[in-house]
RNA sequence: GGGCGAAUGGCGGAACUGGUAGACGCGUUGGACUCAAAAUCCAAUAGUAGCAAUACUGUGAGAGUUCGAUUCUCUCUUUGCCCA
């Protein structure tokens, strides 16, 4: 008998796959459809672990679906903007498109050499101009409805990689990337209007019971809704002001108020532009990062105006204003009252600057001559020092009842405020879609009109230029419209725009008129199951439900609202970490071991400091290449593998004996699939028996929900289990039992293996046509069980009897049980619980 | 500091809705085959005591609810992620 000859068979499988074209998808209105996505790769260079195991996860449930007779959608494109083709390209002098074409088509190969069931002829990427065109229409249209504007604004500013970076890519108050220490710099960037939709994006949350709870938390979070009220407060000074609008969530507190801080870009600020001090205070706060991280962690600093607020609570108190660094702008209206005595932050700013701590909440076991000392006191209580809140429980009835107070009065209202800033989509980046937007000579901000779409970007220029090249491209910015000459904007988009809708484009992938068709998109949307990391739990995840909202808006004919209807975040793939003497990352390519415990680097056996298993990755140098390993024990072992050992939403760590304990187990497989093919052929035996029958139908309902449940490495125990279990009881069994149950237990195993299983199909049955099978109910039925006796709630033994027996025959035949009865010597039975047919629990004394 | 999770043998991990804890795999040990090794096959493998049958203990720690808790409740410890 031949050993299985992966390399072979996966290829004449794949090949047949490609040239069949098995997995095109087309509209079938008499079928249930089923749109299952895997998060679309960039195109760096090659594939990684982390691929292989988003990509198998959602291949096994594709192709699951078909099988259940579904019509699947299943498609693959490429996320193909974004810097490390820039950067890749500046280094090496070679231009972007074709290094991420090249890319592109490396790793195509290598998603097909795993067998992955595709439907290629969707494939999509989005530096394409027939994908960008279609979104520089998107953004006219956001753009008409009034939900794209420009403004100016502070950014972080990587000054190594010269652009902007979002908060989220700066950490620890460093660039992502560049690991620079980030700047404020004021630029003019584009924006989408996101914050529009706060409301409509967290309410959207509760309609989506198919996504991790961890993932709309997370998302709750970030759009952050706070209940709170708007308070004017009077400001006294030589300045023409009269009012300054701040927001708070704890009105309660106002008689506790001792300071107002204002952020430094707060309107107020240019009549201080002159002020030398308050300039070298501005720069002083340049220094610290925009996110709130960083502003959370900074040092409180503040500049003291000659301005007074009054307390709108109580009009006799005036406390002076503050400019402060921990204020932003774009949270609430820019300014905060500041209440030492129960905020943190506010108590640290009032220490240092020596001003009124005034108490005005106790905590409940407290008199009401409780002082704040050491800290500020942030817990619940009793209002005290207040006037007419003394008293009144906190939070809760005194927020309302100062909100009533500021409302009658008009001093305020009540409001709800979001933590979620409108989105800021440039960046001054060549590697990305253009911004179909135009200036004319005297700076108007004209569109460019659809028949002039696509703007495309200049191709081989000189990407070696400070800034973002696109702003030498003198030739390329030169535009026509309407016979005016006209400037083209040299910002390019966000690469989560491109992500953003990309799922839609799948439906009708080439649509020319339009980015997607509204039949086609009526059909397949929404996503039926997401699957990826989730580390793009909020952002890309947000940005594309915000862009159905988007598309949606002032548009009846859009009705989608919600994109993805089940969502599954998987882990990550580890690998341990190796350090040589000199401290630098090892590969595990240059390391070795004999006995598992101490490693040495190949070159000069010289020792090797093992760290923690962390994530893959380039720079810890601790990834496993999975073409390497695909061509070692063939793409089956592999995804064997990546599914059987944690599962898919926690990390996994690689391991090679686990790898190797796949490949065998795609080898013996194939030696008992041979041994089962010749019985079947060979053997006339009749029998009785039907074990395999009644485990098969108890497999399919154990299996099904399983893998419907996305417990994919529990099917891996369980098929170890069958294989175990056929290759002990394959002599015994009635051969017409075994034919027949043999085919289903091969169909179970098709999602996870299916080359080898279409290699087994063609001995037992053809491959097309088969479908899922169906449980049938009779056969797990059984006319006995395992009855487990406990004595006191602890098992003391179990035995095999009838089901569904009386009561008193079944107690009679437990005090029988041998062990039983030595224990029933000395004691009497009291009481006794009975679980029919699982469990009776004896109580004695 | 806040929110959400997690903690089960030497390791990764199973366990339906409160009802046999440790499925399955890895590793380890012993054996078969072999001149030998690899591969393969067979057996054992939570701990303690015992030659053994068996007994007792055991799901991070401590309490509670229950006839019965890995599962539910409370407190604590450690740890992960997100937010600050």
């Amino acid at each position: 008998m031949d050993r299985y000859n992966f390399k072979s068979t996966e290829e004449k499988w794949q090949k047949f796959w490609d040239t069949n074209k098995t997995f095109k998808s087309s509209i079938s209105k008499n079928k249930k459809k089923f749109y299952c996505l895997e998060m679309f790769p960039y195109p760096s260079g090659k594939i990684h672990m982390g691929h292989v195991r988003n990509y198998t996860i959602g291949d096994v449930l594709a192709r699951f679906k078909k099988l259940q007779d579904f019509n699947v959608l299943h498609p693959m494109g490429w996320d193909s903007f974004g810097m490390p083709a820039e950067n890749a390209a500046r280094e090496n002098n070679l231009d972007p498109k074709e290094w991420t074409e090249k890319n592109i088509s490396t790793m195509k190969t290598q998603l097909k050499r795993l067998g992955l069931s595709i439907d290629w002829d969707r494939e999509i990427s989005t530096c394409s101009p027939d994908y960008y065109k279609h979104q520089q229409l998107f953004f006219l249209e956001l753009f008409d409805k009034g939900l794209v504007y420009r403004k100016e604004n502070y950014v972080n500013w990587d000054p190594v990689d010269q652009t902007v970076l979002a908060n989220e890519q700066v950490i620890d108050g460093k660039g992502w990337r560049s690991g620079v220490q980030v700047e404020r710099k004021k630029l003019n960037q584009w924006f989408f209007n996101i914050s529009k939709f706060s409301g409509k994006l967290l309410d959207g949350l509760d309609n989506l019971p198919e996504w991790p709870n961890k993932v709309k938390t997370m998302q709750k979070n970030w759009i952050g809704k706070s209940f709170g009220c708007e308070v004017d407060f009077k400001i006294e000074g030589n300045l023409p002001i009269k009012s300054i609008k701040c927001f708070t969530t704890r009105p309660d507190t106002l008689f506790g108020f001792s300071f107002l801080a204002l952020s430094i870009d707060h309107p107020l600020s240019k009549h201080f532009d002159k002020n030398l001090d308050f300039q070298k205070f501005k720069d002083e706060c340049s220094k610290t990062g925009t996110t709130e991280e960083s502003i959370a962690q900074a040092e409180k600093i503040g500049f003291k105006t000659n301005l007074k607020a009054i307390n709108p609570m109580d009009p006799k108190i005036k406390v002076p204003v503050y400019f402060a660094n921990f204020v932003l702008m774009d949270y609430g209206f820019g300014a905060v009252f500041g209440c030492p005595a129960h905020d943190q932050r506010d108590f640290e700013f009032a220490k240092k600057y020596k001003l009124t701590i005034k108490t005005v909440v106790r905590p409940k076991n407290e008199n009401s001559d409780f002082q704040v000392k050491d800290e500020a006191f942030v817990e619940d209580g009793l209002m005290i020092n207040s006037s007419f809140l003394d008293g009144l429980k906190t939070p809760g009835e005194a927020i309302e009842k100062s909100i009533e107070y500021l409302t009658e009065n008009k001093l305020g209202k009540k409001k709800i405020n979001f933590r979620l800033k409108d989105w800021g989509i440039s960046r001054q980046r060549y590697w990305g879609c253009p911004i179909p937007i135009a200036y004319t000579k005297d700076g108007k901000i004209i569109k460019v009109p659809k028949k002039m779409l696509p703007i495309k970007l200049p191709e081989k220029i000189n990407l070696n230029t400070k800034g973002n090249p696109l702003d030498h491209q003198k030739k390329w910015k030169e535009i026509k419209i309407d016979g005016k000459n006209c400037t083209l904007e040299t910002d390019t988009l966000d690469t989560f725009v491109d992500s953003s809708w990309y799922f839609l484009r799948f439906c009708s992938p080439k649509n020319n008129e339009y980015g997607f068709d509204k039949e086609e998109l009526k059909y397949w949307m929404p996503v039926d199951q997401y699957i990826g990391g989730v580390e793009h739990a909020i952002l890309h995840l947000l940005y594309s439900r915000f862009f159905m909202q988007a598309l949606g808006f002032e548009n009846e004919n859009f009705i989608l609202r919600e994109p993805f209807q089940g969502l599954f975040t998987q882990g990550m793939v580890c690998h341990e970490t190796y350090k040589d003497e000199a401290n630098k990352w090892v590969s595990p390519d240059e390391v070795f071991t004999e006995n598992g415990k101490d490693f040495f680097k190949v070159k000069d056996k010289k020792k090797i400091i093992v760290g923690p298993s962390e994530s893959m990755s380039k720079s810890k140098k601790n990834t496993i290449d999975p073409e390497k390993i695909m061509n070692q024990y063939g793409a089956d072992a592999v995804r064997f593998f990546i599914l059987s050992d944690s599962p898919p939403e926690k990390d996994i760590q690689w391991s090679e004996q686990g790898m190797i304990a796949a490949y065998k187990f795609v080898q013996k497989f194939w030696v008992l699939h041979n041994k089962i093919t010749a019985e079947i052929k060979n053997k006339k035996r009749k029998s009785e028996n039907t074990d395999l029958t009644v485990y098969t139908n108890k497999l399919i309902e154990k299996y099904t929900t399983s893998l419907e449940k996305f417990n994919m490495n529990v099917l891996i125990a369980y098929l170890h289990e069958t294989y175990n279990f056929l290759s002990k009881e394959i002599n015994k069994l009635d051969i017409k039992d075994l034919s027949e149950n043999y085919s289903k237990i091969l169909v179970l195993m098709f999602p996870i293996l299916p080359h080898l299983v279409s290699e087994c199909m063609k001995d037992i049955q053809k491959v097309e046509g088969i479908s899922w099978p169906i449980v049938q109910k009779k056969y797990l039925e059984e006319k006995y069980v395992n009855l487990v006796i406990q004595i006191n709630g602890k098992k003391k033994s179990l035995i095999r009897i009838e089901k569904n027996l009386d009561e008193k025959i079944l107690l009679e035949n437990v005090k029988k049980d041998k062990k039983i009865s030595g224990f029933l010597e000395k004691k009497s039975i009291f009481k006794h619980i009975i679980v029919k047919n699982k469990l009776i629990n004896l109580i004695v004394k």
